[in-house]
DNA sequence: TTAACTGTATTAGTTGGTTTAGTACAGTTA
DNA sequence: TAACTGTACTAAACCAACTAATACAGTTAA
């Protein structure tokens, strides 16, 4: 269902709460869908029962899941975690734009890059 | 002449690092230009050598710097460098357009995005 | 009710990367 | 010679991430 990397350096609840708001926003994971629980996760990931509820705390602050003491955590995505995710890589964008536009590159060729490599309809 | 922000979760040596980067690949600092002494910088930033040295070190193996043992260091502005940037910046773009997609967003929307709320000639 | 599950909270300890500190060596310049 | 330069090395301090152990409370089904 998910997977963490050791070579990467960015801390396993930062690896699972990506992956999941990935799994979630893209409707991979439909609303209501039952997450793995807490102590199950960790037990197949073979890691901490704390990381993981780690990555849930902040997936729940971010309006994505809704943990439920006694019966589990369940995906509930929310109109505001998807608007608060669209800001974040609108605002990636823009700042690899800048960048890229002050190494001399026009618009046309940083549009024809975004269009580049990708699957695109 | 570079500054370093201590709210900033980053390491001191990559907010230098990148910074240069910056100041250089952009041609603020032109080629054959000196770089502040790592014991000068030290001074005036108030932290140790040991941790200019390590940005300095990393902006050498960019190729945007070049260091001299006894006379100092000096931009080097290498079209590798410059290179290495335009590929990294690329692919920050690409994931954050793949993203976006997923999100249902089209490419006229997204490119919409990029323009809007940036100084494009 | 009991047993087994669920999320949550707390405290303490380990670990690894960052940074500091001190020292040393060698090349350059005036 | 004296004062600068980059570089190298070791040891320690520091801090966030992570682990570990334990506990509490709510839910569910036999």
């Amino acid at each position: 269902m998910i997977q963490i990397n050791y070579r990467d350096p960015r801390p396993i609840y930062e690896q699972l709460r990506d992956g999941f708001r990935q799994l979630i926003l893209t409707g991979v994971l439909e609303p209501n869908a039952k997450m793995p629980s807490v102590r199950e996760l960790a037990a197949s990931l073979a890691i901490n029962p704390n990381t993981i509820q780690r990555a849930y705390r902040e997936l729940e602050a971010e309006g994505c899941i809704c943990s439920v003491p006694g019966r589990g955590s369940f995906v509930c995505k929310t109109d505001a975690a998807v608007l608060a995710r669209r800001t974040e890589l609108t605002a990636q964008l823009q700042q690899a734009v800048g960048e890229l536009r002050t190494l001399g590159l026009t618009d046309e060729e940083i549009i024809a890059l975004m269009k580049e490599g990708n699957d695109h309809d």
